[in-house]
Parts: structure tokens; C-alpha cells; sequence
RNA sequence: GGAGGGAUGGCAGAGCGGACGAAUGCGACGGUCUUGAAAACCGUUGAGCCUCCGGGCUCCGGGGGUUCGAAUCCCCCUCCCUCCGCCA
């Protein structure tokens, strides 16, 4: 969430910046106003309380020097003031969970050089690589759920059999394909991020910190008999790591990666994308995440990039680099950039990450801060995060890309070792 | 799932309802001493909010309650530990 202080200080500021994403908002009126009333009330009460507590602290050292009708006094003044205090913290208590929701459901201020834009179509295109639409042949042009099929290495149906539609099953080499991308993905990061396996149902809090809660809850899965959410990425549970915490400074930048189960209910986009592995409700993924001090995050951001970029790279794929903008942008990020990869068959381009910079703005609601060195107190880290490899898009863009005249396909050879060292798949 | 025990500052660990934001130890930081370091000694050392910058308020796992006054008493919840049961 945004710092209250900010709004306060620079309302107009903020309100502008909010803008840029076509947010109303109107929400900063209201909180400003709330805000006003909160600490208003939070004065009176702490006032009351104050005198309340100085004649406690006279009624016990009467007490002791034993003069009972001037304790007795004491003692009515202050339990008068027991109703005023009463009215008072309740007025204030409400006023601060308003406060409090309506900075909940506002979102994070875009970078200022964060493109302007309404939607999707104005996002910027940064950068093409390895891509030439003359290049692909015929039996490139197959996509990947018919590929699935015919060789035996995806079932939608059976997938949808046991779970419903947009639940999908990979069968030999193609199961092996999701794991040898998991792995290839961790061991690249290996050299500099921690490898956590974290669970992937988790409690409403942790929702809470990185943004998905309240505003979206209809995306996620949510078990009522247990009060707790399936994961929509591994930048839930990992953002909530060092939740309320307090960190040396000399442990950031603190970078971690996981390998997880997905889940999103993509109650939003019925209907959209639903062949093969364009969209799907459980997949997996590798996330990578930085907790930085301000002044480390801007190179934070392009180590993650330039991370999930060269995986893509090296497994030989077409992709694009795209800088999204203010009316596209993820609501707790402040900037990103996202990886498409091409689809031959599919004849699409594919999210298959995306690089958000998020500021303070998630380090406020999960509180999550540090010790600058040589100084006291404490200061709010900033997070950032990026898909180093979503599983099912990449899987299709490779078996796309990669498919041979003879039907068969020949992964590259960086797969290899990942594949019990034979990244053939043959026809079935 | 059943029975019992616990949760206090960076860590460990005290805390008869009033002088407790909290003893003590460790750690950390600053200083003295030293060629330098260690040891010793002295001092400092939780977080947050509001402020008319004088100060005020909150926080002892979370939430309610009793009281003039709660870390301390009562109720509920969560988590941790021990034992039993079940189990990959």
C-alpha cells in the first residue's frame, strides 16, 4: 500500500500518478478525509488517557500513604473518564480499519518512466530477438495441443476428466519436459538465489502482503473449511518470508527462487485462450524474488530480467521484451517488463514472464523492513520478483519451435541432461 | 484427534494488579587502555503512531473482559513444545 504520509503531504501528486492507470480516484479524497478524522479522534483519546493515567498513578501512591477519601475521589474522577476513553478508542478503531481498507484497494503509483497507455495495446515493445516470421516451415505451423496429442505427451481431456476444463496432464517425455525445465531454471539461479520450497496454501495475511487480497479474490482458490488459498505464484509465500521482520542491511540485496504449483481460477478471461496450454489453472513455475534496499532495486530489476531472459535465450526460443504500461500494469507493481515468447504453431505470442519492480508498496502492507547501517531505526525494504520460467508456455513454444518434418522433436541440447541426456521426443 | 506445558526486547531469561517499556546475562555500538588486537572497565542500545516540537499515546503471541489502574486476573483464538493416537 502507499504511505499515508505521502497522500497526506501530496495529494494532487498521487492522484495524478493514479491517473496514468485510469484509476479513479476519487479513494484519495476519502482516505485523506478519514485520515484527518483518525488522527483528530487518536488526539482526543490519547488525551483522555492520559489523564487517566496520571490519576492511577496518584490513586496508588495515595494508597500507600494511605489517604482514603482523597483516593476514593481520585478513583471516581478517573472511572468518569472511563466512557469518554470508551467512545473515543471505538470511533478511532473504525476510523483507522477504514483508513486502512481503502489503502488496501489502492493501487501502487507507476514509475515515471513507466510507458502511459490505457491497455494492453500500448504496452512497448523493447526489444525483438531471435525472431523472424519468414523462418518457420510447415510442420512448424502445428500447435502444440494438436503436437500434445498426436505423440502422446499431453491429455487435455483425461485432465479434464479428473478436474475440469483448463486442468491439464503431460504424459512421458512431456512430464519429464516440465521437470527438466524446473531444474534447468533453478540451476541457472543457483549461483546467487536461495532455493526455498515453500507451501502452497496459505493464510489470508499472506495473500494480503503482495496485493492479492482483498481486491482479487474471485482469481484465486480459496478453502473455506480451512480459511486458507492456493498460491497463485511463488511470490506469495516467498514476499511473506520475511514478513514483519527486521533485516540487517548486509543480508540484502536477500534473493530467493521456487519452484511451485500455480493455481488462478481466471474467473476473469472465461471463455479466452482455452486450447492446450495457452491458459490453464494449475501449472508450474520458477519464481525468483529480491528483497533490496531502495538504491539496490533499480539493479535488482535487471539482474531478474536479464536471468529469465537468458533462459529463454538459450533454449533457442523467439522472443520479445516488453515495457508495460500505466493502464496494463499489475496493480502492486510499480514498473514491468515482461518476456513473450513466440508460438509457432500457435502463431502467438506468449507470456511466459514478467519482471515487476513493487517499491515499498509490498514491504508496507507485509512490513517488512531493515537496519541501514551507521544509522538508527529502520526503513522499509523494497521487493521485486519475476517468473524465471512458467512451465506450460515455454513447453509449447518448444515443442512448436522444435518439432521436425518427420513429426518428432529435437528439444535443444541444453534440455539434454534434464532428459536422462536424450532431448529427442519421438512419435508415439 | 486426545492430554498436559509454554509464548516477554537482536538472543537467553526475570517479572506480589500500582514506582514496569520492562531486572539480569549475552550480543551489538561508542569510549578508556593498547604499537594494534584481545581482555578489563565506563557508557549507549526495542518498535510504531501523533505533535501546536513542549510533549503525548500504543505495543510483553492475537482478540475480548474485569479494574481507578493489567506483562501480571478471567474468557476465546493462534502458534510452539512434550506424551498418546493416526499417518506419507
Amino acid at each position: 500500500m502507499l504511505d499515508i504520509r505521502r497522500i497526506r503531504a501530496e495529494p494532487e501528486a498521487v492522484k495524478a500518478a493514479l491517473a496514468r492507470r485510469g484509476h479513479d480516484t476519487s479513494a484519495i479524497d476519502e482516505v485523506v478525509e478519514l485520515d484527518r478524522s483518525q488522527r483528530s479522534t487518536a488526539e482526543q483519546r490519547d488525551l483522555v488517557r492520559r489523564d487517566i493515567s496520571n490519576l492511577s498513578k496518584q490513586v496508588g501512591q495515595l494508597r500507600r500513604s494511605g489517604s482514603a477519601a482523597e483516593s476514593d475521589e481520585l478513583m471516581a474522577r478517573s472511572r468518569a473518564l472511563g466512557d469518554d476513553e470508551r467512545t473515543l478508542t471505538a470511533r478511532a478503531d473504525d476510523l483507522a480499519t477504514e483508513v486502512r481498507e481503502h489503502l488496501l484497494r489502492i493501487a501502487n503509483t507507476p514509475a515515471p518512466e513507466c510507458p502511459d497507455g490505457a491497455d494492453e495495446h500500448a504496452n512497448v515493445v523493447l526489444r525483438v530477438e531471435n525472431f523472424d516470421p519468414d523462418s518457420y516451415a510447415p510442420h512448424q505451423r502445428v500447435p502444440h495441443w494438436e503436437i500434445g496429442e498426436a505423440l502422446g505427451i499431453l491429455d487435455v481431456e483425461r485432465g479434464a476428466k479428473m478436474s475440469g476444463s483448463m486442468f491439464v496432464l503431460y504424459r512421458r517425455k512431456g512430464a519429464a519436459l516440465v521437470r527438466a525445465l524446473v531444474q534447468y531454471a533453478l540451476d541457472r539461479n543457483a549461483d546467487s538465489y536461495e532455493e526455498i520450497r515453500p507451501p502452497t496454501l496459505v493464510r489470508t495475511d499472506t495473500m494480503i502482503a503482495t496485493g492479492h487480497l482483498p481486491k482479487f479474490a474471485d482469481d484465486a482458490y480459496y478453502l473455506e473449511r480451512d480459511d486458507l488459498w492456493a498460491i497463485p505464484t511463488a511470490e506469495v509465500p516467498l514476499t511473506s518470508l520475511a514478513r514483519d521482520e527486521i533485516l540487517d542491511e548486509s543480508v540484502l540485496p536477500m534473493r530467493l527462487m521456487a519452484h511451485t504449483s500455480c493455481f488462478r481460477r481466471e474467473a476473469g478471461s472465461a471463455g479466452r485462450d482455452t486450447r492446450g496450454l495457452l491458459r490453464v489453472h494449475e501449472f508450474d513455475k520458477v519464481e525468483i524474488l529480491a528483497y533490496t534496499t531502495p538504491e539496490q532495486a533499480s539493479a535488482a530489476h535487471d539482474d531478474i530480467l536479464g536471468r529469465a531472459e537468458a533462459l529463454i535465450r538459450d533454449l533457442g526460443l523467439a522472443y520479445r521484451i516488453v515495457d508495460i504500461c500505466t493502464g496494463d500494469l499489475g496493480s502492486s507493481s510499480a514498473r514491468t517488463w515482461d518476456i513473450e515468447v513466440y508460438a509457432p504453431g500457435a502463431d502467438r505470442w506468449l507470456e511466459v514472464s514478467s519482471c515487476s519492480w513493487f517499491a515499498d508498496y509490498q514491504a508496507r502492507r507485509a512490513n517488512i523492513r531493515y537496519r541501514p547501517a551507521g544509522q538508527k531505526g529502520t526503513q522499509l525494504v523494497n521487493t521485486l520478483n519475476g517468473s524465471a520460467l512458467a512451465v506450460p508456455r515455454v513447453w509449447a513454444a518448444l515443442v512448436e519451435t522444435y518439432r521436425q518434418p518427420d513429426g518428432t522433436i529435437a528439444l535443444p541440447d541444453v534440455l539434454a541432461p534434464y532428459l536422462r541426456g536424450d532431448a529427442i521426443i519421438p512419435t508415439a
